[in-house]
DNA sequence: CTGCAATTTCTGTGAATAAAGAAATAAAAA
DNA sequence: TTTTTATTTCTTTATTCACAGAAATTGCAG
């Protein structure tokens, strides 16, 4: 396929941005690539739009049918393999997140837990123990939080994020509900984050 | 400083998952053991503790106060500078929200404004230009809710976190404002997207 | 069942990144 | 001012990662 310059920008930016996340730079351009063609594109397409190796296109997109981001597709009177991705960016997003959460947040959880169930816990004193259990209960705050949010179809997802901030005047001295609040009990000194 | 096996662990994972979100390991581990230590630490002791290179530590820790993530510390009485992070987890994470934004998704933004406003754009088609405005608009979208969110104080965030999905009750029906909701116009055909 | 086309898996190479050590600089005490 | 200690910067080495090409496998068609 012959990219405009627009395109190229568009998947080397892409390109960038995901290896500053931890993606691979090849697998983040395929993923733009399928995005922006909007349309399933075999694998020896995709390697000579993008000037790689077909081999390297096969790995990629092994990786990011594990994500759940493209999809084998067959198209009528081609033997070859066709890969799509969505083209519903709100649909890409929450996948994102939510493979992200299920394979970063969630373990890193666990790894939280099984810390603070650890007989040896208090070697180190109450205080850091004290901060291993706040991460944690951020983490599991987050995820709860997303996990909702994950729920929400495009359109509602889009009215919750434009009410923002402004939710908060709904909270106002209105308590959620009678548990503690995550992050609540603070411990040690302060100084580091001084001015 | 000796570590327990906790903190060892604790530390080790940090570094693991920073690796995985485009964080040098060494920059990560030293954050996790400011955070466990709760206290500042001079450069040495980092390096001692975690057996990285003297270099590495003054390195990373450059690396850190450019993420405000760690300040420079003096103490009485001792000549090294000591090096601290918050033990807040809540102004961590905020801390670390608002500089990816600042770096990578403002960044981002104004590279597909500029690919949006250029006369060339068309070439490609309706379609394609069309995929690349939602995904500016999107990012607009979390950018501006982010930007609210980041003004909360903890227990607020806290609260709104724990409210959750509820929020959309509020919503249901009842318009937000009267402008055109995000990534409304769907284009292009959705056959990737299938079970 | 034979042969071609498509695809994946494996392996070696090159590039990028991270880390160590050495050298240079800066700062404070004697 | 000299000496010692702390810190950074620069250079070299090592490790990791990405990628290409070759080899192997799969699957369809004749």
């Amino acid at each position: 396929m012959q990219l405009s310059e627009t395109s190229r920008r568009f998947i080397l930016h892409w390109g960038e941005m995901g290896a500053r996340w931890g993606v691979n730079r090849t697998v983040a351009q395929i993923h733009a690539l399928l995005y922006l063609a909007g349309t399933p594109l075999p694998a020896d397409e995709i390697a000579d739009t993008l000037g790689v190796a077909r081999s390297n296109v096969s790995n990629s997109i092994r990786e990011l049918q594990a994500w759940n981001l493209v999809k084998l597709v067959h198209v009528q009177g081609d033997r070859r393999d066709h890969f799509g991705t969505s083209t519903d960016i709100w649909d890409l997003a929450r996948t994102i997140v939510r493979e992200r959460k299920e394979r970063e947040i969630e373990p890193t959880i666990a790894v939280l837990k099984d810390l603070l169930s650890s007989p040896e816990l208090m070697v180190d004193g109450v205080e850091r123990a004290a901060r291993i259990r706040e991460m944690q209960v951020m983490l599991e705050s987050l995820s709860a939080w997303s996990e909702e949010m994950l729920r929400l179809d495009t359109d509602t997802l889009a009215k919750v994020l434009k009410l923002g901030a402004r939710v908060q005047k709904l909270i106002r001295g209105q308590p959620v509900d009678g548990g503690a609040t995550a992050g609540g009990e603070r411990v040690a000194d302060r100084s580091a984050a001084g001015p």
